[in-house]
DNA sequence: TTTACGGCTGACA
DNA sequence: GTGTCAGCCGTAA
């Protein structure tokens, strides 16, 4: 550490009493393997709150110290949160604290609601929406995803279009069905279901329906399936939407 | 304060 | 079935 700030910031007060100061206004940064190569990471004390595809240029913490205006020093072997390769290597596993202090509320409701999604399952844009409490701002949801800070926690892979296709994604729409498939997601059965319009699929024994990825919506056998081109279809045919993953 | 811009959607030709 | 377009809405410049 060079930085003269830093060591003033990280030494001893005149008291005598330590001040750690410093972790609270330098972040760390590391690099880690992820699910689609190597990603860097900035840590702050109370969790996350960056994440990038690596970049030998050094342009992420580049970006990061222009986006958020905090400088950022190397981690050490300790800085590493609890849960953060597990859930970089698997992301049905429990996530490492992430820090979205710096975000908007809008924003932080966007990437709370789509950090609820379950992995191998993909919900609308206009679902994340509707579920942030802006059932109108589907298109600034995009937006929100496009610049979400910690893709990959906040699972923003898991959000598509209100047709069923996958929609656009950070890392390109190859890497979010890779990703998807890998969680499990039956993306060819996906694809097709929305190639057929099919937006909502029911089970004529229960009346309900649900959108394709629900786990419930699986177990549907084939001889009761019905699909739906739209949520107003499947109410006036007398089906309600499941609960867990509200269609409507 | 204004404007332009998106990981979108639904309607209409 | 497939384009195109206007509308929507939070951000950043």
């Amino acid at each position: 550490m060079t930085d003269p700030l830093l060591e003033r910031l990280s030494a001893p007060t005149e008291s005598g009493s330590p001040v750690d100061l410093l972790p609270r206004v330098v972040d760390r940064w590391l690099r880690a393997p992820g699910p689609l190569g190597e990603v860097e990471v900035v840590v702050g004390v109370d969790g996350v709150r960056y994440l990038r595809p690596s970049d030998a240029s050094g342009s992420v913490r580049e970006e990061y110290r222009r986006r958020y205006g905090r400088p950022v020093v190397a981690a050490g072997e300790g800085d590493v949160p609890a849960g953060l390769l597990p859930a970089l290597r698997d992301g049905s596993r429990r996530r490492p604290p992430v820090d979205l202090s710096a975000c908007s509320d809008f924003e932080r409701a966007v990437l709370t609601v789509t950090a609820g999604i379950p992995a191998g399952e993909l919900r609308p844009y206009g679902w994340v929406a509707r579920e942030a409490g802006r059932p109108a701002a589907v298109r600034a949801v995009g937006t929100v995803l496009a610049r979400n800070p910690v893709p990959l926690l906040v699972p923003c892979h898991r959000v598509s279009r209100g047709d069923g296709t996958l929609g656009q994604y950070m890392f390109g729409t190859t890497a979010k069905a890779s990703l998807l498939a890998a969680e499990g997601a039956d993306v060819a059965g996906l694809a097709a279901h929305a190639g057929a319009g099919t937006v909502l699929v029911g089970s004529d024994t229960t009346g309900i329906v649900c959108l394709p990825s629900c786990r419930h919506a699986r177990r549907i056998t084939a001889a009761h399936r019905e699909g739906f081109r739209s949520a107003r279809a499947a109410a006036a045919a007398g089906y309600r939407g499941c609960r867990v993953c509200r269609p409507f």
